[in-house]
DNA sequence: TGTACATCAGTGAACGCGCGTTCACTGATGTAC
DNA sequence: TGTACATCAGTGAACGCGCGTTCACTGATGTAC
């Protein structure tokens, strides 16, 4: 593949997180992405072979450099427990900051169809993959008697949940309801 | 308002969540619902300004009726937090039998923005007041010390996200979580 | 160094589709006298 | 009882739009000899 082809691809990417980000993934439409590339949309098919590729590379592309930007933020010597509140907290903070690049990550279509498939296709998302890793040395770290996967249930859906209801304003964020729900979660019954 | 015109409006009520049912509220075009009404769309605007309109309407039917088949089943002398429990329970069987009910519910555009708004349309839909009122009676009944805005954030946050995942086939339904989850949210920190 | 050719990113117009909404009109029904 | 009129639910065609995708074609670039 040629460097200009490889530039354009990059071009196109880049382009779409940034349309993303200003007016949400439910405003993109090809012709509107290939038009702030200087395209056309018959270019846009040289390489990707669907919107739903595109989707799809985009999900990755964030996922990896949002787990980034939020692996730097907490990279001194936590406990496991410290680091998946931090998690937690920054993925809010980026929610706040970027709210539409999370809204999409999370919930366009794409995504729905992502979570159903093998976890080989899961775990290639360093975001998923990194809040599975934490829970799993959070339990061992502290010998908690919990299911892991049960509590990665548990608290990916009270964090996609959360972050629907501040989404559609029904509540402002808060991080003393975030860090106090997540203790709630990873205590073990009696 | 005439018998008749009544009649129609009810027909076009019933028939949009009868396709709803079948085949998810994104399906649903003005077109297919008149047709399967037996009327045109110019007939769809002699009953409804608009289509989100239709849409509100059919929120707070449901609300209403899904409110009566989940507080039926649990007519008993419970207390509010078995009472709470069964709430949460019958949310989940009634999502299970009716997928795509539910999901239009909680999920279709209109409802997004009927959140934002003030607490007096809020109190409209049945279910949501419900949760409400009953996180309120548990908090007095066990003299728990919890805020009752954020139980109810924290429980509706966990409700919603966890319907996603089973909707988009992370996981089963499983109602032994459903229940510790519950049950740890609604449990004074130390 | 110059010529013939292959490659292929990008063009731009079109395809085919479905959508929400509007509007001049119809024709059945009910009312007033 | 019969006639004139008003009402208005419903018709059906059209408006105007945006969408994802396709495809014959162009023209710059690189390669082979």
């Amino acid at each position: 593949m040629s460097d200009k082809k490889q530039y354009t691809k990059i071009k196109i990417l880049q382009t779409a997180l940034e349309d993303i980000d200003k007016n949400g993934y439910e405003e993109l439409s090809l012709r509107k992405l290939a038009n702030n590339c200087g395209l056309t949309t018959g270019a846009f098919y040289k390489h990707f072979a669907s919107k739903d590729e595109l989707f799809m590379s985009l999900m990755l592309k964030l996922s990896v450099s949002l787990t980034e930007n939020i692996n730097l933020k907490s990279n001194e010597q936590y406990t496991p427990r410290e680091e998946l509140l931090h998690l937690g907290q920054n993925i809010f903070a980026l929610f706040k900051e970027k709210t539409n690049l999370v809204d999409f990550l999370f919930f366009n279509p794409v995504a729905q169809s992502v979570y159903k498939q093998s976890s080989e296709v899961q775990n290639a998302f360093p975001l998923l993959r990194s809040v599975r890793t934490l829970i799993n040395e959070l339990i061992d770290y502290e010998s908690l008697e919990l299911d892991s996967t049960e509590t990665f249930i548990k608290i990916w859906a009270f964090l996609q949940g959360y972050m629907l209801l501040v989404r559609n304003g029904v509540t402002e964020f808060d991080v003393t309801l975030l860090s106090a729900t997540l203790n709630s979660l990873l205590r073990k019954d009696n």
